[in-house]
DNA sequence: GATGAATGAGGTTTCATTCAT
DNA sequence: AATGAATGAAACCTCATTCAT
């Protein structure tokens, strides 16, 4: 008799299956956003599958059909938000060129205020094993299409800096929310600096040679 | 979990017993530097209290006689972590006047930068359900600090501006090591960046009504 | 937040862990006795770690304080019952040269019903994932042995052809049980018979240059 | 489990319906090739019916149509190979007469390495649950095949010699796959050995008239 | 004080089987 | 007949915590 060959079918996480039937997809649907809500609310450790497959109103069996393991279900939230995220980004670098700095960051910033529940289900996710990967290969081309976006608001940035900009900008974006949202007593002040925080930077980055305006314009007497 | 209904025995906070003896507190600190090690590498979840207990040589029950539970000794290492971060930006205070804004904004991160175990293991920490307590008592005071250094900077700003910036500084700090450490391809141009947009931001805050020297200063037309 | 890293302390079985007090090794003989009892009972696949545990009078978690794992469970009563035997047929290689061929057949044979419970289980075992090295491992080593006490009763065989015959026999004698238990009918005629056929098979090779006539000797008549 | 409160719907032994048409016996033997082969890899337990289905290029579904359980779908495979073999041994039945002990023995360990999949198969389905049932009733009739091969070879050993004899031969015979496939280092040596001790014992029933001058060998007396 | 065995709820995952489409 | 989604009991295993020695 054989000893049992654990035949890992698919890659290391386990690609989710597509339904291919009418009620699967609904399935999947109800299943994602259950998953959102859950890992959103309570971490991605602390939320179990049997939560997530009854807030569905799916047995945790229906899950597993399409979902091989939590670190799939995690990988395919991962996976769905930045694909919506690299969306809106491209987006964002067809508009770059006729945007002022403070244009340009408020809609940054306004994006990632976006979405708010698939948000925190993603960065709740973050710590999920095998997430890097995911994160990592996303990360990447985000941060592509943002430096491509720097370019067209200042072309004569070397690709070096514009590369070191978008990484700085992307992280600081990416703790946007939980600024907002930790501080419960002056939320819109700390929106307002943020915004300024960005533009500033940006506009530095746009007008460096011109006399220097272009940074007082961040000042905020005139705003 | 029978252990997650049984009464708390101690403190809400979960205070440890503060050794009395010479033998207890090499053990307290070995344990503390287990734990550092441990939450870093695998994240609160995901550590257990027996490899904790066995890489600083010692047994479970010597482990739960200092630390009633896990999340007391989370807490422990967050506060150690914090007071000595309150530590730092106290001494910062008093010499920001003499400091420029470019100065400041290194020192700052800097600071950030240092001790990067302990760094590690209060980020994992943070998902601790009991975490948030400690963390937000903290990271209030810790922000005023930083607020009254700013004051220090610009007496001129308004309380609730100081406020605002500290916020946003302070969230921007948090995000330096993520973001040197993730960027292995340009970690030095990451860093200038950073110090940049930090050094800005303080200098715009600094001479908002100056010319805008300070603020030239560091705009990067020479690179 | 580091993701979690399955530290795979020790082997791929996992080495149970030696108790070090009184009480576990108890604990550990109790467990032992109840896995003996039901892996013979229902097989591996269908025993349960939680019958196991219960029927030790232990919990869950005693279990596997001891064993890490059902593999390394079953992988424990192989090694025992393997040392066990090894130890038997040392023995057994001793007195080899003082036995006639039945002698020494008969002895193969009581050895081999010896220690029911145990010797049932070892077999139900032997699908169990990963215990083919332990198996293969030990196995080995037992044919060395009895290839030896061959040489013992005819030291004329060649090395190979001991090892063949070690080989056939160590095969056959594994089956005895099943065929003494197996046939309710005739135990007695099955059993005689066997006995029969390896005193036949070892005398032959006592005795391979006399003409032959060794295997006419296998009449039964004057049994 | 569900399915194993559920009242069986099929007959007590589960047999598999009969196909009525062309393309349904070509479904049934492309899902008994399947079976064979997972079976023969996995072990009965490990090896899913998902799996099995899918190897076949059915759905689930079509696996069930034809074959109502697991346990009827093992039974089918052991029934085919029961048959096979019956029939097989038959054969050997009407030549036994005109073979040598040798022949006869060579002819059954021939027959023994024939069909070497579904061989393993069977072997890992021996422990479906009701694989006894089936197994015990073709094992009889098998038995009973043999013990009349035995008649022609001798027609004066006792019926009850005859039945015990064949027990004994027909286990032997059970392990002559593991061991020729076990031993890789000198499969020639093993195989050769076999036969010679399946030869030597239907040779020793063969001639029990012939003056027993060989059997002082075996006789204990001189132990 | 220190040690390590004991506990058991609960988490993830599997899989035979059923049934609507 | 065929398909594949649905079901859920039950298996293995983990780990914070307690407590006898």
């Amino acid at each position: 008799m054989k000893a049992k060959i654990k035949t890992r079918v698919s890659s290391p996480t386990g690609q989710p299956k597509v339904p291919s039937r009418r009620r699967g997809e609904i399935r999947v649907a109800a299943l994602l956003e259950s998953a959102v809500a859950t890992f959103a609310e309570k971490g991605y450790e602390a939320a179990t599958m049997t939560e997530i497959a009854a807030r569905a109103g799916a047995s945790i069996g229906s899950l597993y059909q399409f979902f091989p393991s939590k670190e799939a279900l995690a990988a395919a939230l991962l996976r769905r938000y930045g694909e919506w995220m690299e969306l809106s980004l491209t987006e964002l670098v067809k508009g770059a060129k006729t945007l002022t700095a403070r244009g340009f960051a408020d809609t940054l910033i306004a994006r990632r205020l976006e979405r708010r529940p698939e948000r925190e289900a993603v960065l709740a996710v973050t710590d999920a094993p095998g997430a890097a990967g995911e994160r990592a290969r996303r990360g990447e081309s985000i941060k592509l299409s943002l430096a491509m976006a720097l370019k067209e608001v200042n072309p004569s940035l070397s690709t070096r800096r514009r590369r070191a900009m978008a990484s700085v900008i992307l992280q600081l974006l990416r703790q946007v929310p939980a600024l907002v949202e930790e501080d419960r007593r002056d939320q819109l002040g700390v929106l307002r600096e943020l915004r300024e925080l960005l533009a500033l930077y940006i506009a530095g980055a746009k007008a460096p040679s011109s006399s220097g305006r272009g940074v007082r314009s961040s000042s905020r007497r005139d705003e």
